[in-house]
DNA sequence: ACCAACAACTTGTATATACAACCAAATTAC
DNA sequence: GTAATTTGGTTGTATATACAAGTTGTTGGT
């Protein structure tokens, strides 16, 4: 591997494991050349990747720093209701249904990487705006990589912001339809009719593989996805 | 401006006017270098920028080229929708319903960054799969950035294509939303009941503004959105 | 106490150089 | 003619150096 490489693998781990905390320092140019016997180009290069990546952010004559690692993402941004909830001024609050491990089905297995009636995780929770319920959220977890998952407490922490924690995210996999919605899902949506909803479904990843596989549905009249995309040819303005 | 900026402004332009067209080749590192009369390392740091957003490709032993200007985005790609039926190996056609210029509504001007009542290109148009309806497109055009669309023929070119090739596209924004059709679009839609719909209402930008506006509704039953989402914390696999 | 000047450190830009890795086409050997 | 080799061009990595530009804390003067 090459040399920058080794250090930007260094720096993730670091990051990865809690050892440098969000906003905290990381060595400069200089201190990281000389840690690793480099010249100061190439352990700049570390940190320019890193910053391009979105991990660092640096200012000139201060230093570098560990970047936020939530909310990277320019569309579809993987959003904690909870919070988007919040922003809005409104009360958050969340109903856990069920939370158990059951025998894997076929179809979730393929999805985690886990065989059929293998144990996993099963959480289901009402997320509630103001008490009205926004999105009901059914969520298999993968035992092997969030052995605590079963164990957590999910009335003042989501299971996204637990599985942040935990096991980092590397990906995710969206898709959206609009469903009609069942009985049980009308009755914890307090729909007093159907409607149409919206179901998203994702799947995501950490370094070491599938996660979770989650669906979350909401009324269509309550919630809407939205979300931004830049291509490749930039406005005038440069964005470094 | 820095050198390098100045580089990757000039390649920018070649590649807007068309003069560095699609998997060109364009100058190497060396001949940048000496154009500009700096030194290869900057020289390289430009084309490095620019491959790093997705403008150019480069393969080591053999060159630097132009990418594909298309799909460049990982997540909810702007995906043509005949392309997309044509993946599947099945027939797309289109029906034109409406090709008209009328006084902009209130709503649209805003979006579009026109005053109301200003001429407003709007287009109505049926996507099928095998002759089946797959989605309704409601299409406002800003008639300042696209003038000839209201000639055009859009039985064998959507509108994203002729658009796309009129105005790149710098940026895009997506709402998605569950909704209930009303009369017309079921009509259209051709849904003997009504059943819960996806609506993407998408806005599109060029380097001069606000492009187009359309509202893009498919049937719940034969219509789903997929992406894919990449974090800032990557795999162990390089990617570059 | 306040302000100005300075020093130390940081990131940002740019250059010149060297060698490695890779590819394609031309050349050579058989 | 075919295969192996060489050659030239290209990108990739790494180094040493220099100076510019920005921030922060210290020092010193008033």
């Amino acid at each position: 591997m090459a040399k920058f490489a080794e250090i930007k693998e260094f720096m993730l781990s670091q990051i990865e494991i809690g050892a440098w905390p969000e906003h905290s320092r990381v060595p400069s140019e200089n201190e990281l050349a000389e840690q690793f016997s480099v010249s100061r180009m190439t352990a700049r290069r570390a940190l320019q990747e890193l910053t391009e990546q979105g991990i660092l952010y640096r200012t000139q004559g201060v230093g570098s720093f560990v970047a936020a690692l939530k909310s990277q993402s320019s569309l579809l941004e993987i959003r904690n209701i909870a919070d988007e909830v919040q922003a809005r001024g409104h009360a958050y609050s969340a109903r856990l249904l069920q939370l158990t491990e059951l025998p894997c089905p076929t179809i979730i297995a393929s999805a985690l990487g886990l065989q059929r009636n293998d144990p996993v995780f099963f959480s289901l929770i009402v997320h509630l705006e103001n008490n009205v319920p926004l999105q009901l959220e059914a969520r298999y977890v993968n035992p092997l990589q969030v052995p605590g998952y079963i164990s957590q407490d999910f009335s003042h922490q989501t299971p996204h912001q637990y599985l942040s924690l935990i096991a980092p995210l590397t990906e995710a996999e969206h898709t959206v339809e609009a469903i009609w919605p069942d009985d049980f899902t009308c009755k914890h949506l307090m729909l007093k009719k159907a409607e149409p909803c919206l179901r998203l479904t994702r799947r995501t990843f950490s370094r070491d593989g599938a996660v979770s596989l989650a669906y979350l549905t909401s009324p269509g009249s309550r919630y809407r996805l939205g979300g931004h995309l830049n291509f490749s040819l930039p406005n005038n303005k440069e964005r470094i």
